[in-house]
DNA sequence: CCATGAAACTTTAAGCTTGAAATAATTGCC
DNA sequence: GGCAATTATTTCAAGCTTAAAGTTTCATGG
């Protein structure tokens, strides 16, 4: 998903834009993930899923956090499997729905969040630092736009 | 990689963008990937390394593709295994320097990429068939811009 | 020569990812 | 109530992914 349009013609401008936007996300995404690993000993995984919880102190369904997160369910299974053995997050039987279960992070998961998030932040401003903030905003609307439109799809 | 930004501040604009990017990438990639199984029985990793190959009819070295595709030495290894495995994909080791070994296409590789790219170029198209022409060149130039500057950072 | 180190690649272990099949619980319809 | 369909989740097999360690080959300074 990252080589080129191999000639010219109608549709390669936005074949153009899908092959840089990838480029563009995989290369950010691999340095994040670095250092997530080094300064945090964490993976982009875990850290999406925490993400998720920290903005729900009242919990997410498996459910929920698969359709925010675009993943399959089966995957989400795994990593928050991995977070309760590491005590940062717990899986809450409910009373009403005895199939689905509360997740949420717990005291510590959610310091440990925390403080990854602020190191996060910081390295994205810097990783596209040389987005110029107007440009950013402007290319946040394009892509707010592009979401819109794509759900409204049929 | 997918949650957003919690509060304003400096920096979170490009915060936000950072998360637009990485679920637009995501969103397009996921229906791609299963467009590809349906109608092709591939996956992308496979479509991409294919591509890669298609623009250079004299073979890659494995460092090459794993440079070109930015991803990691191992990793293509075991996709070109299973692409040599199915007939399409050749390596062949050369007389120079025998621990590298020339990756090319083989011609049904070649006329089975062919027929993919062609489907795949057309469903770009489609999945940002909101994005016009005009917007997409201008985005496909921030992006540019972007990787320019990314090659020359220290 | 040839030893030492670098380079190209593969292997390995652990974790991520999907789609499909399996389980378990709930809902709705008669 | 009871049974079929639906929903929420887990399990599974296969493949992708990385970083680190291992193998083979090459280059080169002594």
């Amino acid at each position: 998903m990252v080589a080129g349009p191999t000639s010219t013609g109608p549709g390669k401008d936005r074949l153009r834009l899908w092959i840089r936007l990838l480029r563009a996300s995989r290369t950010i995404e691999a340095e994040l993930r670095e250092r997530l690993k080094k300064e945090f000993d964490t993976t982009l995984p875990r850290f999406d899923v925490m993400a998720a919880l920290y903005r729900s102190p009242e919990g997410m369904l498996m459910s929920d956090l698969s359709r925010f997160l675009l993943v399959s369910n089966g995957n989400v299974t795994g990593i928050v499997d991995r977070l309760v053995s590491e005590g940062l997050v717990t899986r809450a039987r409910r009373n009403g729905d005895r199939r689905t279960s509360m997740v949420r992070l717990t005291e510590e998961g959610s310091k440990s969040f925390a403080a990854i998030a602020a190191a996060h932040e910081s390295w994205v401003g810097e990783l596209l630092g040389t987005v110029s903030e107007d440009e950013a905003r402007r290319l946040t609307g394009m892509l707010k736009s592009f979401r819109s439109n794509w759900e409204g799809r049929e």
